[in-house]
DNA sequence: ATCCCGAGGG
DNA sequence: CCCTCTGGAT
């Protein structure tokens, strides 16, 4: 069990990662809203490195939900056959374009009731698509977001809905809407799950972990 | 709580 | 071999 950062922590560790820097993305490659919801479904359990190398064919096959629905869910599986769960996300997705269009008008809705109601999108990923897209100060706790903020003590809670308030609570406001960017980045390539690469960590003077490796 | 499920790393 | 990867639906 993780200590608790304290406040002045965590605002030296989102100084520090804003500096190293200052306008974090996603590494998702999409060109549009609607190819950044779709790769986020498809991102579910599976890395963000084998979910462009799919999308790459995928999207310029089909960039719209119109071009999308009618490439139909074995259409959709033939492309996405190298990420897992790929039977559920190309039977999700093609429902979903289906959705768009006759809901939406074919565009991605910008509040969570629409965006949950989708198929394959549940609060995570509607977290994902209104910060990335709409620029709302949302927390998507994925597997990542969840081990770090566990581990570091930023924002321990028991399941993902528990550290999402603790985040919204106790991230500093003007780091808020980039702060998902950061914790992901963090949590990837330096806080990983086996063995985290302590040394050459950005904020390990900062982190509460009992299990660090330096 | 369980199922879905391929690729890459250790 | 086992673990992990921006989860969601039942």
């Amino acid at each position: 069990m993780p200590r608790n950062m304290t406040k002045a922590a965590i605002a030296e560790a989102f100084r520090r990662w804003h500096a190293a820097n200052p306008e974090p993305t996603t590494e998702l490659e999409y060109g549009s809203p609607f190819q950044l919801l779709v790769a986020v479904v498809l991102s579910a359990q599976a890395t963000d490195k084998g979910v462009n190398i799919a999308t790459r064919k995928l999207f310029p096959a089909a960039p719209t939900p119109e071009a999308m629905a009618s490439l139909g869910e074995a259409g959709i599986a033939e492309y996405i056959k190298t990420i897992g769960l790929y039977r559920t996300k190309a039977k999700n997705v093609a429902m979903l374009c289906r959705q768009l269009l006759e809901r939406h008008g074919g565009e991605v809705p910008d509040d969570r009731e629409s965006l949950e109601a989708l198929p394959g999108v549940g609060r995570k990923t509607a977290n994902v698509v209104l910060n990335t897209i709409f620029r709302q100060p949302t927390m998507a706790v994925d597997t990542h977001i969840f081990r770090v903020s566990n581990r570091m003590g930023l924002a321990p809670g028991k399941d993902v809905v528990a550290v999402e308030k603790a985040l919204l609570r106790r991230v500093p406001k003007e780091y808020l809407l980039d702060a998902h960017h950061w914790l992901i980045l963090h949590g990837r390539y330096v806080c990983v799950a086996r063995s985290p690469k302590c040394a050459g960590c950005l904020v390990y003077d900062l982190c509460e972990a009992s299990d660090k490796t330096v």
